[in-house]
DNA sequence: ATGGGTGCAAATTGTTTGCAACTTA
DNA sequence: TAAGTTGCAAACAATTTGCACCCAT
């Protein structure tokens, strides 16, 4: 993990993680799955599979959706994706690799995502793992309250 | 929210609270949203709509799919209940009145479920909302890794 | 060349909804 | 009795899958 902070970011990075990770499993690196890494690493933040095939049309790539399904799960597996929310029907990912850890703040009125990050909190759940014998790899802290224009234009209104 | 702790638990509790909930929304208590209140908070640990369905037809209440998922969105909403995790299509939840607040630490290899609580992360929780001006209703902690006997037996297998 | 991959369209499946009849406040 | 609620079945929408052809290794 060190290492990679001494380079300049480059761009191919992540292409190599997924070769690696695909041939290790006897899986192919097509030009479908090189198209769909690049439009994830290329877009910053949130997307969802629908919006994420949309702009690989709105580019000349032509990748089926049933491909973006199919390769979603890979990028997952290998951890250069992760799923960060599922909000009613729609599944939503982040790329994690050159991105940072970071955990949301959600406001349920307007939407809005912002990004934290705590040291501290991190060390927290290092030891509540240690605590429980339990090998943490991942995790997924989502908090869901008001940002602060919500909270000041709404705050009688109902629901 | 003191008061109710000097009260040995009550069973009837969350009923009041669902009925106040209710009737402030204009909303009535049914038989079938009594049923649905019951068997959520007879049944212990995590259940995902269809289960809660199952229960309820095990039983000799006659609930139709589509009374459960109109009644589970208000349980959530009077926070009787919270959504805990979304695993493939399943949505899944837990009742948390009289159970106390808590995260999971989830094992991806057994699907084991251990819940942990720390008063020092709730803390840093409160911190971060400050910091950003954020007004936090509710969160989600979830740890994904191995559990102390899938570490063991399982840690060179693959995936 | 061979085994995995793709696109398409059809199939699945969790969840939502329209509606007529029924209950609760 | 007025307004919300139910059950049913049909509608939806996100995701998955079968299959015939295609392309990395």
């Amino acid at each position: 993990m060190k290492p990679l902070r001494l380079f300049h970011y480059n761009s191919s990075m992540e292409k190599e993680i997924f070769r690696d990770f695909l041939s290790r499993k006897g899986l192919k690196l097509t030009k479908e799955r090189q198209k769909i890494l690049d439009e994830v690493f290329t877009l910053h933040g949130h997307f969802d599979p629908e919006g994420l095939l949309e702009r690989l049309r709105r580019r000349e790539a032509k990748v089926s959706k049933a491909s973006v399904y199919r390769t979603l799960p890979l990028l997952v597996q290998c951890g250069l994706v992760e799923q960060v929310e599922r909000d009613g029907k729609h599944a939503r990912y982040e790329h994690t690799f050159g991105h940072g850890h970071h955990d949301h703040l959600i406001c349920v009125k307007c939407g809005r995502v912002i990004e934290v990050f705590s040291p501290k909190l991190e060390a927290i759940q290092d030891d509540l793992c240690r605590e429980s014998k339990f090998n943490g790899i991942t995790h997924t802290l989502e908090i869901k309250g008001y940002c602060q224009s919500c909270e000041r234009c709404c705050l009688s209104s109902p629901q």
